[in-house]
DNA sequence: CCTTGACCTGGAGTCACCTCCAGGTGATAC
DNA sequence: GTATCACCTGGAGGTGACTCCAGGTCAAGG
């Protein structure tokens, strides 16, 4: 699978993907002879994976760390795990803030729309 | 209210503060007359909110526009109603995501758990 | 009086994370 | 055979959101 379609699908640019590869986040991708990139199923496994941290909040610098880790082998299960416990608590607490801040909009929106109906009563009213 | 304790109740740095007054964020919060801040109950509130919003992940720019339109008065109440529906949506979609991510991430340590367990009870054997 | 400390200002610097660019290669289409 | 196109590279540039700094004011303490 070539670069284009990758970034179709994830909605990660092109650019971004190969710059996610100069920092050391995704492991050297595949090349044709050519020199052009080929992304097998295991690039597009990690690529789903790093977008999907990524939209949680992960910052890339541990994620690197993780990457780093799964690339040197079965030695280093119990750090990775740490690692995302650690990080599954971070974004367990933004879930909640974000759900706080969620229902204080919803409230929000409830008391404009009040707002805005009695203001429209009131016009009314005046026409009378 | 002075600066440092409104910094310390909100965790957000002295310097953010007067920061957030400075591209207009905050209203200018009033002063004594030596020029030092001091924050009344509404400043204190409009903080709050913002720390709220921004730790859902509003930006500066949306929240410059929401507070621009608050001190403009009751016209603005619809546009008002608008922008927040439009951040809540995206709030709501960010949270799905971050959901799913908890998810996976809570597989992903349950599957390193197993792994690890399953290490030592080889290593277990090896020694018997 | 002088120092200490909390505050003030405008402007510069930093950080994470991309995003763009100039210049180059190699295959396909006309 | 040359133009177009999708890709390549290394390095520079940009953005959002702070964060720091030098130099200054003022009040209180020793």
């Amino acid at each position: 699978m070539k670069i284009a379609e990758v970034s179709e699908r994830y909605h990660i640019s092109i650019d971004t993907l190969r710059y996610y590869e100069r920092i050391g986040l995704l492991p050297h991708v595949n090349r044709g002879e050519n020199g052009i990139r080929d992304y097998n199923e295991l690039d597009i496994r990690r690529v789903d994976f790093i977008k999907c941290m990524r939209g949680a909040g992960l910052s890339l610098e541990v994620l690197i760390e993780y990457m780093g880790l799964v690339q040197q082998g079965d030695a280093t299960i119990e750090t990775r795990k740490e690692i995302l416990m650690e990080q599954r608590n971070l974004v367990a607490e933004r879930l909640k803030e974000m759900q706080k801040t969620l229902d204080l909009l919803d409230h929000k929106i409830q008391v404009y729309e009040n707002a805005i109906l009695t203001k429209e009563k009131l016009m009314a009213q005046t026409k009378e």
